[in-house]
DNA sequence: ACCTGAACACCGTTCAAGT
DNA sequence: ACCTGAACACCGTTCAAGT
């Protein structure tokens, strides 16, 4: 019965660690974070995993899934008590959607992924869970709650995805710019609300037009019936 | 001097029609009704034009300005009327953006590019003027209006994205599914919130979405005011 | 059950060379 | 100026074969 050695050859270099879905999303995470999402493939995983990509499927199901799961690690970053914001429901609601949307804002391309592949992982949960407790806390109908807790981390996610797509990616930047360039150069004869809106449209910093955003769903969310809800 | 003559083999099919951006957006346009925005690549576009892939970026920076091409040639279609809602500004706005939401739902992927990248085509130039125009009229503050409309088609454009995108793609029923199931799995213990909102949150036609998340926003917008604008 | 090499069927973009 | 063939540097996913 002769004992199991490992090669020589690889005493040198660590142990290779066994394949693990926490062990692939970990590795997923770090090339995310020193070389952006779009480094995170299938192929690069598997190459910086030490083995070939085949080997992944055991694992996961698609490069989507393997995106949701390197989201939802990221969403353990979340402050969820949202005590920097004080006292009330609605201070303590908003820091916790400011820590949600701050965190996409620094990885815009998982926020594109997270709408369109919504997350349901444990973090995604928690964060779920927190929003409706905090925003029940209104007093509003539970169906407003339920559909506003919707529409507050669906506008997080879309400003994240559209708005700090520019910061990195020079090629978004290029079509902000022409989007600009284009409310500009509008006509006041030809798209005379465009010319009478014009420096507001463009205008606002990221925190101006948060916090707006932020009141202006929670506003309407308290104060809108959904139809057929007993109120 | 002789005369320069098509070779014969040529006089069977049509003539290959010069290139050109026009051209170029139509094809596109005609491959993503036929087959989905997947197969509008650059490689697949020269094939259907019988030519080199190179050949494209002649008039064509890049894919995603193809696909903003081909979003902007989609909105076309939009009626910016809104005659369909009735009379007042509400009811006519309302109808402009269930006609530009309608446009997404049927191309849920070009939803999914037009977050990302802006569009700033001639029919979105159109479409922004009208909504701001039939915004105005509540007599909300210029600031709040610019700022609105921003939101109003953000709104629809995450919407399609996010919803729609279950329809076609396999892969994202699943992911909807799986949200489904975990927000149902959610236990009272864990997670009381979303236990307590429960067929709530996953409930909800398309249509009754529509029409509360538009009021929302519209109340939310015109009963919002910007910080630090003159009201 | 887990892991793999190899293959299939694609991508976007650039560049030197042609007309 | 416009167009092209060929190349570079990648992709996701499947499958038969191995351990």
């Amino acid at each position: 019965m002769s004992v199991r050695r490992e090669p020589i050859s690889r005493r040198d270099r660590p142990a290779k660690p066994a394949l693990s879905r926490g062990w692939i999303t970990e590795t997923a995470v770090r090339i995310m974070r020193e070389e952006g999402l779009e480094k995170v493939t299938m192929r690069r995983l598997a190459q910086e995993l030490d083995t070939g990509p085949a080997s992944l499927y055991v694992y996961v199901a698609n490069t989507a899934e393997l995106h949701a799961a390197v989201l939802d690690a990221l969403l353990g970053e979340i402050d969820l008590t949202g005590r920097d914001g004080g006292e009330g429901w609605r201070e303590q609601l908003r820091a916790v959607m400011r820590s949600y949307t701050l965190v996409l804002f620094q990885y815009p391309q998982l926020a594109r992924s997270a709408l369109v592949a919504r997350p349901s992982g444990e973090n995604y949960l928690r964060l779920v869970d927190r929003v409706l407790d905090l925003l029940s806390r209104s007093g509003a109908p539970r169906e407003q709650v339920a559909w506003g807790v919707d529409k507050l981390l669906q506008d997080a996610t879309a400003t994240a995805a559209e708005q700090s797509a520019r910061e990195r990616d020079p090629a978004a930047e290029e079509e902000w710019s022409a989007t600009v360039r284009a409310f500009g150069a509008a006509g006041a004869d030809k798209h005379p609300a465009i010319a009478a809106h014009m420096p507001a449209l463009v205008g606002g910093s990221p925190e101006e037009r948060f916090r707006w955003s932020f009141d202006v769903l929670v506003n309407g969310i308290v104060g809108t019936p959904v139809p057929g809800a007993q109120g």
